[in-house]
DNA sequence: ACCATGAGTGGACAACGTACACAGACTTCT
DNA sequence: AGAAGTCTGTGTACGTTGTCCACTCATGGT
């Protein structure tokens, strides 16, 4: 029985019989944190986290423990944007319509993976090292064909938006059906049954309910992320020079 | 000197000196507590608004006065949210591309005189009367082309989606520049120097320098909002017969 | 003259981010 | 081996948030 095992108690009085000294969990790291948020946020139907959460997750008692590596909370948040980013991949070499639209798929596979990315992507600015390498490689595949700074970046953020944009609709959606613990498609039909009842009754939106009690209304859209992407990579191609726009 | 002017006090004595009772506000009501809402999230840079800023604003000293008409915080964020839904126009007999064009158009209006309403569109389902009237009117306008349901209801979110999208990344931006005071775009460029300097002193990112260190790069892009919406609604005339096709 | 109603008050609570002082273990230098 | 310093996690505490609940007080109907 050494010393480490006598732990003060109020009284003054000391335990003898308490296990020995936790220290189970292995040391903290910026690096174990960051995981840990990324994946207790990815348990979070809304994406959202807390310290207190965070900390009891890598088995560490005081929220204040994860201070000593991160900062702020916006510093965490910022750092698991910046790994998201990581995640996305700019394919080189092929040409500016392959490279943003590999930026987009694989963006839009981030996002599904992790839709409170998008949240955070919005609400911070993009500074971190991964999201910097990726803007600097979608630019560079934009370098050659004499475009303005503007009009380079401008390419960058429609896809990027699109992304985004994407990735919220989703998170919105799936935050909207764990709000009342909705998680067949079946269960969503019959809570919003009532409020479609109302609606109908008072006649007016004739269009919309016939949408809403359409059953095939949760049939995958033509209007997909992907087919989105296409256009919007049409549309880029107009602002080239006619010999510079890659077929389809 | 009535017995109102006499207030209790901690000590059991009483205030003989205090002015005549304040109501000098007029009664609340859900509509002035809404309005003074929107105007508060106009306010502020970040358009979050607190139930006591919010009561102090109405001149109200408790901010459970507002519980009496609204229910929740988040009933009234429905509330502000719908509000501005209310200002959004659909051009009703002139064709799906005009519609969907003034869609576009009202609704970019409406996200730049409240930013702060994008979020709150994506954070929450969109079922107050003025959101389900904008999807009514769309869908009508819709409705002649013999396309099923899901796709009628895409094109509307394909144009929602980019409204406020891009209404996000206006909020995003209004609000990083606040968040350390920067009003001018030469504060905001001194502010970044010292970053752009150490990621130019590292060398790699060379295409990313090259943009942020042009003094074009504040300038107008061509991905206008309006040039975007144009080349979605080009996406979204191909799923249309052609005969239906509006032109340009 | 009474009393029910309804508007606004104010104190309290839980959860949040985070500041601060501290305890125990480990390292380093004598 | 012992002392001194450092490094890591703990515990307490504060201010802010949304919201609950018991309360006061002016008003209007009988």
């Amino acid at each position: 029985m050494t010393s480490s095992e006598r732990r003060p108690v109020p009284g003054g009085l000391v335990w003898f019989d308490e296990p020995a000294p936790p220290r189970a969990t292995e040391q903290l790291s910026r690096e174990r944190i960051v995981n840990a948020a990324v994946e207790l946020a990815d348990d979070q139907v809304t994406g959202e986290i807390t310290m207190r959460a965070l900390a009891a997750r890598l088995g560490v008692r005081s929220p204040m423990a994860l201070y000593r590596y991160v900062g702020s909370k916006d510093g965490l948040v910022d750092l698991m944007t910046d790994q998201v980013y990581g995640r996305i991949t700019v394919p080189r070499g092929h040409g500016w319509r392959h490279a943003l639209q590999g930026l987009g798929r694989t963006g839009w596979d981030a996002v599904q993976r992790h839709p409170w990315f998008a949240r955070l992507a919005f609400s911070r600015p993009p500074m971190g090292p991964n999201a910097l390498h990726l803007y600097d490689s979608a630019l560079a595949e934009l370098a050659p064909f004499g475009l303005d700074a503007t009009t380079r970046m401008g390419f960058v953020k429609t896809v990027l938006g699109h992304v985004l944009g994407s990735g919220l609709a989703l998170l919105e959606e799936q935050t909207m059906r764990a709000r009342a613990g909705f998680h067949s498609d079946s269960d969503l039909e019959a809570a919003a049954a009532p409020y479609l009842e109302r609606i109908a009754a008072a006649g007016k939106h004739p269009h919309f309910i016939s949408w809403a009690t359409d059953p095939q209304r949760l049939a995958p859209e033509p209007q997909s992320f992907e087919q989105v992407l296409e256009w919007l990579l049409d549309g880029l191609a107009t602002l080239l020079p006619p010999e510079d726009r890659s077929p389809v």
